[in-house]
RNA sequence: GCGGGCGUCGCCAAGUGGUUAAGGCAGUGGCUUGUGGCGCCACCAUUCGGGGGUUCGAGUCCCCUCGCUCGCCCCA
């Protein structure tokens, strides 16, 4: 029988890196609950419409990146690609923009079409932030510090934190005229792909990654030149609050995002030690997106962020390590059995010290009934503080031997036996002070 | 969708056309029927991602295919 392997861009997590995810969650949750930010989950599937309508017809995402197919009612339907869209469908649908303005975070799977490289899968996961109903350039510069702060305490450095005005949408329509005017007579100097978007999306050739079309585009007009005094005042506003937070930023002018609700601030926190796929964090405003998707006109920040890419950040540094040092939660005891009765009585006291009312234990119990060497061996590989030995003797005298696994192995501390009524009702401590002595040393 | 690199045991990894595919780690069993580190012994790829071809002979050369990986496009 051929073994199956899990779909292309769809990675497995495995125990050994599990706790990194973990960390950054419970981390993240953290960061949230102090900023008085509620969770919201929402559908993995949606209709396909709703991508559509809400990022954009003419968008690469929605364009060739999407997971859709027909459901059994022939609805077409579509595989979450970002998460914005899903949260502001479903604060519509439950009149939660009507209630006022909402704080509001989502994390979770993601899922694009596309070929898979360092720091991209099919299958990747986001934590969001949305910040409903909210208009104040304050609002732009804290969604930004909670990001900011959250990156920050999880210790990755060399970010950065990169800005931008894409100013309304009249601005924008005002701009991507002329400089479409200015491209056409230079038509011949760019790369094929951008001239390819000069007539689908022009403003996007302006990140372009071709030296010769960047070197090209130092000479044209620039959209903040386009910007009506409005605008300019109001990222002006966005960048004194961020100084006055002292959080570092570099204005880039060239920065242009590839979701069609974006308007006003936009932003990415950026990684050098990424490689190609730099953004860590991407978002902005999205002031039109809740009316376009049959809401109410309210005005809206938020951003998402990459989870392999932080685990790659974070995981960094310490890959020298011939064989990743596990990190998996060890067990407070381990359970040595042998014998009908000892095992049985085992099984029975191992979940007695899970259940304990005060101080409850984390055990692992040994099933493999081998000699009590190999389950020693086991016991001390574990990680766990103490082992437990239980025989057909001990059960049968309502007893346990208890045994610290701390040191090297060589010197021997004297096991203890004590009754089992005992050991349920000591807490760690006095744990400690009856196996950690060594009875005679070496 | 388009380019580059790579595919030998769960992981790392020798092998560059000649009879039997090193080694290390991990794992399993034993030395040691109920006591730990270390050590020693044994077992652990009829097969080199898959298929076809060249050759007396291929893991080693050629073609196709699949997969992984990095990059382009785009994004988190």
């Amino acid at each position: 029988m051929k073994s199956l392997q899990s779909l292309r861009g769809m990675v497995d997590l495995l125990p050994a890196q599990t706790p990194v995810w973990q960390r950054i969650e419970a981390t993240a949750r953290e960061h949230f609950r102090r900023a008085a930010i509620e969770e919201i989950r929402t559908p993995l599937l949606e209709v396909t419409e709703l991508f559509a309508r809400g990022i954009g017809e003419a968008t690469d995402v929605v364009g060739k990146e999407m997971y859709t197919f027909e459901d059994r009612g022939a609805r077409s339907c579509t595989l979450r690609p970002e998460g914005t869209a899903s949260v502001v469908r479903a604060a519509i649908q439950h009149g939660l923009v009507a209630q006022g303005p909402q704080r509001l975070w989502y994390g979770g799977p993601m899922f694009r079409y596309e070929r898979p490289q360092a720091g991209r899968q099919r299958q990747f996961h986001q934590i969001g932030l949305e910040f409903l109903g909210f208009a104040d350039p304050r609002s732009d510069v804290e969604a930004i510090a909670i990001a900011w702060d959250l990156l920050m305490d999880l210790g990755v450095g060399g970010l950065s934190l990169e800005l931008n005005t894409l100013g309304t949408l009249d601005d924008r329509v005002r701009y991507r005229a002329e400089l479409v005017r200015w491209l056409e007579q230079h038509r011949e100097r760019l790369d094929p792909d951008s001239q390819q978007r000069l007539a689908t999306n022009p403003l996007r050739i302006l990140d372009s990654k071709n030296p010769d079309t960047q070197a090209l585009l130092a000479g044209a007009p620039t959209l903040a030149e386009a910007l009506a005094d409005t605008s300019r005042e109001r990222f002006e506003a966005v960048c004194t609050a961020l100084e006055r937070l002292a959080i570092p930023y570099v204005r880039n002018p060239r920065l242009v995002r590839g979701l069609d609700y974006y308007g006003h601030t936009a932003f990415e926190i950026t990684s050098s030690q990424l490689g190609a796929q730099a953004t860590v964090c991407g978002g902005g405003r999205y002031d039109g997106l809740v009316e376009q998707l049959g809401g109410p006109p309210t005005p809206a920040v938020g951003w998402a962020l990459g989870m392999e890419r932080l685990v790659l950040l974070l995981s960094q540094g310490r890959q020298e390590g011939a064989q990743a040092p596990r990190m998996a939660p060890s067990p407070d005891v381990y359970v040595v059995n042998r014998g009908t009765h000892g095992a049985a009585c085992a099984l029975d006291l191992a979940r007695r010290c899970r259940q304990r009312a005060t101080a409850p234990l984390a055990v692992q119990l040994d099933l493999s009934g081998a000699g009590f060497d190999k389950q020693i061996k086991r016991a001390r590989r574990s990680g766990a503080r103490w082992a437990l030995l239980l025989g057909d003797e001990e059960a049968a005298a309502g007893q346990v031997r208890l045994m610290a696994l701390e040191g090297d192995g060589v010197s021997h501390p004297a096991d203890r036996l004590l009754s089992q009524a005992e050991f349920l009702s000591l807490g760690p401590e006095e744990l400690d002070g009856l196996a950690g002595t060594p009875a005679g040393g070496a």
